[in-house]
DNA sequence: CGACGTATCGTATAGATCTT
DNA sequence: AAGATCTATACGATACGTCG
């Protein structure tokens, strides 16, 4: 039988529509996709794939983009940046499971410490990581400050800690005499040059502000 | 005017997330 | 999993509106 007979066969989801006779086969796949086959797929004894790479893929974890199979173990997802999301996002649901556990604190204490020492032998390594912090914090506000819904929300968060915070002054005598105390006593001990630039510049500046608005 | 009450800022630390 | 980095929170200091 000539081997160009095997022209509009079908072998699993593969359609053969062109045969030169040679070992390959040019198929089209039910999903429309074309490609070239080895002619094992004609054969019974043939216990392989018989769709396209697509067909065969499986979906990437992160955004569910098919990724076509290769033959061998399938890719968990379809692009770099789909992988570095997988990696943060296992490492989020690590976290969760580990974060109360007695270990991870310890492991977590036992860093820290190790940093404060080292922070301690080499105050110039202490200042960097200091500066680092400070640079980050200030990205961090820039953002905020550039950001509406984020800063809006900060300060709604911000708000609510604060409350907190002073109903429980509040709710403890001895805490609130302490914290009138040092009110009056940072009170007391501006200059007159900063007396004046906050109560009377600034007083003067606000009531301008004000009948601005009116 | 001086003092109080609260809002906001700055910084250290705790906690969460990302990278290696 | 460890270590690095980023973000949230705590808290004292400061700023400012308001009241007696």
């Amino acid at each position: 039988m000539p081997k160009s007979d095997r022209i509009g066969q079908t072998f699993g989801k593969l359609t053969v529509i062109a045969d030169h006779g040679g070992a390959q086969l040019h198929c089209r796949c039910e999903c429309g996709r074309e490609g070239i086959y080895s002619r094992a797929i004609t054969k019974p004894s043939y216990r392989g794939p018989k769709a396209c790479p697509w067909c065969l893929g499986s979906p990437c974890e992160e955004c569910d983009t098919i990724i076509p199979n290769k033959g061998r173990m399938p890719a968990k997802t379809c692009s770099e940046a789909c992988r570095v999301a997988r990696a943060n996002r296992r490492e989020r649901e690590r976290y969760e499971r580990i974060k109360d556990t007695e270990h991870f604190r310890a492991t977590r204490a036992a860093y820290l410490e190790r940093l404060a020492s080292l922070m301690d032998a080499y105050p110039e390594l202490a200042e960097s990581i200091r500066e680092d912090h400070r640079r980050a914090v200030r990205a961090w506000r820039e953002r905020q400050m550039s950001d509406s819904v984020l800063r809006a929300c900060y300060l709604e968060a911000h708000r609510q800690r604060e409350a907190k915070r002073l109903e429980h002054i509040r709710s403890d005598p001895e805490a609130y005499t302490e914290h009138l105390r040092r009110q009056r006593e940072w009170y007391h001990s501006l200059s007159d040059a900063d007396y004046h630039r906050i109560f009377v510049e600034g007083r003067e500046e606000r009531a301008l502000r004000k009948n601005r608005r009116e």
